[in-house]
DNA sequence: TCATAAAAATACCGTACGGTATATTAATGC
DNA sequence: GCATTAATATACCGTACGGTATTTTTATGA
């Protein structure tokens, strides 16, 4: 790796979780040069604009958390373990992710929309992205006779990310993990009862 | 109404759903005065400064959907069927929600974490009414024989809660209904599974 | 070691921001 | 109808924003 790519790299992951915590137009150049520790010159001297490091960062915080749930999962085998880990993750994750400013997922959809059109793009796609993955592992626990033929998987994707979303947002709201705690509680009794051969 | 309060109303109203698509920062005065049709010197003259017109602007967000709320759930009588009309309410405005920027709760709940903590506590104020609002419907209906005593509500609020909350987000996003249709459609199913006797 | 290039710091630009003092217009009560 | 007050428009202020041209520093390799 290049000096150039190292920075470029080192500016990336200080100005992910700012962007994240304020959003696009709540981040200010000044801001970041603060948190990076480096003059707007240099900074700009790696990026074009403010846009190319917001969409970076986005970028960042979402290959980081993929990365994450993607070694979650290689270490289960049966497709019900998968869904069950995959949803403890995000309680075991919870104070890192809240830490870091909340779901970068659900911040981007948020903050970018009607505001940011190339950044919203992403996270649709980001989004889509998830609820396949989710739906892909019951799809293939059904194959596998793990999980029961009448299982829905898109249905069931879209109530389990939906409960993980909203839960990080109670929780991270209201200072109180209770609320993703019991969603968590709730996709964990789905997969036993609902999907479970 | 003096002349004052009807400007300020009209002020409010043109301004709620700029702030609820655009966010606090992302929202100019410039914006709010083309919206309003005013000068900066008049709506300075009914408000105080940008906070006080986000706050108010989220408040009246927020009260017009409670209103709404409301009158679905004096048409009902059964515990079971102002949960499921309290659901469906969602979808059914879904079209008018999304017109106006999403959920305003959800937005602002996003949008004023780290940037603006006065905005924040009304937040979280009104997500813990919502969810209140939720459970104390399945408490009266343990009460009144309409729901299984072993139903919890509060863990079916922060569920209840989460679902409309992320089906909004995924389906505003993703620009399908799909996804708040799937998560209306699990709510309906554990009342008449879980709850109802 | 020293010429060259790459990276970063400095100093600045134009602009749009939130906000305000003042002037003008419109409404109100007698 | 007129004086008074309330409401709105005008014109402007200081500042912080995103961005850049230029200079200085630092790294590279022959």
């Amino acid at each position: 790796m290049s000096k150039a790519e190292e920075t470029r790299s080192y500016i990336i992951e200080q100005a992910a979780p700012i962007f994240n915590k304020h959003g696009y137009k709540g981040t200010t150049m000044s801001q970041l040069t603060k948190a990076i520790n480096m003059t707007k010159g240099a900074i700009y001297g790696n990026f074009k604009d403010k846009d190319e490091i917001a969409i970076a960062a986005f970028d960042y915080n979402f290959a980081e958390i993929s990365e994450k749930i993607r070694n979650v999962l290689l270490s289960k085998e049966n497709a019900c373990e998968k869904l069950i880990a995959y949803a403890n993750f995000y309680l075991d994750e919870f104070a890192i992710i809240s830490r870091k400013g909340g779901c970068p997922i659900l911040n981007a959809a948020i903050d970018s929309d009607n505001v940011h059109p190339p950044l919203k793009e992403r996270v649709t796609q980001a989004i889509e992205d998830w609820t396949n993955d989710v739906s892909r592992i019951v799809y293939s626990g059904i194959k596998r006779k793990q999980i029961n033929k009448n299982a829905k998987p898109e249905q069931f994707a879209s109530v389990f990310v939906s409960l993980i979303e909203g839960g990080i947002m109670l929780s991270k709201v209201t200072g109180n993990t209770i609320h993703l705690s019991r969603n968590i509680d709730h996709i964990i009794y789905l997969v036993n009862t609902e999907l479970r051969l």
